[in-house]
DNA sequence: ATAATTCCTATCGGAAAAGTATGAATTGAG
DNA sequence: CTCAATTCATACTTTTCCGATAGGAATTAT
């Protein structure tokens, strides 16, 4: 039931190239693309997804670019997220039951409910990670695979 | 990134369906489908994947139909979700960067496990809620709709 | 003025999901 | 033993969604 949309994952990796070189001025589009395997013409379309939620600031024209909006410990995953998933109209369709079902409203309510509890959840997670943390974490990754041998 | 198959709410309000006649014998695919407003075609495969999955029994022939192979309280909606969505196989593609971005593996390797996360926290909602107890919060809600006025 | 860039929208294609169809297998009932 | 009711299995069609591409308009540094 999670299926995070490449949408999604591009983000990230497109926001987490600008948290790399936060304060050195805007990157452009292509360049992203080029360094984290991303369709060029596709990344514009979500970077400019971005640039709506707020999390990125786009320069136009030559020597334009993207930025990172705020620095990259201020910027959480879950902010990411809910920009690239928008905000899906809540879809209301109701059919009337027969006989003695459980009956709609209720019936829906119930799921909804459940679906919230988990949604929530996963906001809580992902609002505890920022593109610092991730970061960091990458670093520590990469020296476990090639350590540093101090003499 | 919640997104429910339509496949997903039905096998529960399916399951809904038997366990509110649980002990009373077969149930067939028809008449949950009238009750439930699912279309009657499609709720036989729901109801052979639940079967494939173990949460329900069928019985063949005249008089046949479905019964919940457990009592309603031993049936998680975790067991429900995870049979309807079947085990998908973990899709393994790679992409190698140019330049000095995030290399995978470790690039991947920090998102998975977040969605792991993720992922761990609604299994571990969804496996503390079974039928039974979705029953009760139903029955729950009727009341504060229609509540009893007693004199 | 020009070229580099973002911005916007339209469209395509394929894959997955939703739903339909058909016939075979099973079995209780008369 | 036949018949009808039901599940079982699979194949097919339709619809919806998502990834990706395309083309041109708007903006702006030089």
């Amino acid at each position: 039931m999670i299926k995070v949309p490449q949408k999604v994952t591009y983000a990230i990796f497109a926001t987490l190239d600008l948290a790399l070189r936060y304060g050195e001025g805007p990157v452009q589009a292509r360049t992203i693309a080029r360094r984290q395997t991303i369709p060029p013409r596709f990344i514009e379309q979500v970077l400019h997804a971005l640039k709506q939620g707020g999390i990125v600031d786009s320069i136009r024209g030559p020597q334009g670019g993207y930025v990172l909006r705020q620095p990259p410990a201020e910027v959480s995953v879950a902010a990411i997220v809910e920009t690239m998933n928008g905000q899906a109209e809540p879809d209301t369709r109701e059919a009337g039951t027969n006989g003695n079902g459980l009956r709609p409203p209720h019936r829906e309510a119930l799921l909804s409910r459940l679906w919230d509890r988990v949604y929530q959840a996963e906001r809580e997670i992902l609002s505890s990670v920022t593109l610092q943390s991730l970061i960091e974490q990458y670093t520590e990754l990469e020296q476990q695979r090639a350590p540093m041998y101090h003499i």
